[in-house]
DNA sequence: GCAATTTACATTGTGCACAATTAAATTGCC
DNA sequence: GGCAATTTAATTGTGCACAATGTAAATTGC
């Protein structure tokens, strides 16, 4: 990897060119994600699903443990945006992909017709005993301990409101 | 933003389902990932380029800064794509369109003709010190501490470091 | 000295992301 | 009740990402 490490600095700076590709964090993130992504691919790769799929369904099947507990969660397209903070661009066609494999079914809420309602089917609640499995290995697997994670997820989510409030 | 925070937990697991969504470390990475680009638009919009694309250009003005002192990096499309961490599919389409903006010039290498070369013209030079202004006054008017982007993006390349290893 | 392999890009195809626009349904305000 | 303003998805168009494959140039082995 060979990418400069904790050597203090500034914003998105490093040494003292704020352009410096390795002072930048909005390249770290970027570059972490990424390969955040790529080490999700066994996993993917044997659900037959991709990233954003598989984030749609952890949202899914929680509004589906949610309805089994007798609750009724806004389960529409614009909720589940607002939950992955993705707009129905990007939404709308990845859901008819998942409708089209029988992961998921979409309909329009009869009290209200502009809503499309998502849930998930029998077949994407069958994926998620695998997934399970999946995530408890790589937690296991993993060289990184669940204290690390847990406190670097807490700081980005940290971040992400700072984002939020600055412009 | 309303997201889960620092409350001790497990690698993606937040409360006791591993399956929380706030409790992926994945989704932090990927949701922080797409808000920092966000935060980038004002500056990408004025220098219409998009995101990559001026990652690409940091690394052609580091380039640039090194063979004014002399040095001759290796400019081609793969020591690009080792530093991104992308590859050609990515790169060539996009080197394209920014050649075609006359912000980089392509040419094979005459040494070696399966390389291609590339570097900042006086045009994509010339949009430097306008990135610069931008970064720094991103630096001066948000809400985080250089401390705190310099220890974020640390932790990131520790973090990226050890998925390499985990495989 | 040349076949086999490796290297370095380019190409093809699928699926996000997201800005901008459109369209339909609902709500609010008289 | 009737119509403007708002809300909610869907659509359109561009540009990444990346897997898989192709192609040509360079290198290696014998």
């Amino acid at each position: 990897m060979s990418q400069p490490g904790t050597e203090g600095s500034s914003f998105p700076c490093g040494g003292q060119d704020p352009l410096a590709l390795d002072g930048q964090l909005c390249f770290a993130l970027y570059a972490a994600s990424r390969a955040m992504t790529r080490a999700y691919q066994p996993m993917l790769r044997d659900l037959d699903l991709t990233y954003p799929q598989y984030l749609v369904l952890l949202v899914l099947w929680e509004w589906d443990a949610a309805a089994a507990r007798g609750e009724s969660p806004d389960s529409g397209v614009g909720a589940l945006g607002r939950r992955l903070m993705l707009d129905s661009g990007t939404l709308t066609p990845l859901l008819k992909r998942m409708e089209q494999r029988g992961l998921v079914s979409r309909q329009r809420a009869p009290r209200d017709e502009r809503v499309t309602l998502v849930a998930v089917t029998d077949s994407g609640r069958a994926l998620k005993p695998r997934a399970r499995h999946w995530v408890e290995q790589q937690l296991e697997s993993s060289a990184v301990t669940r204290e690390e994670v847990a406190s670097l997820r807490g700081r980005l989510w940290q971040f992400l409101e700072k984002l939020g409030d600055s412009p």
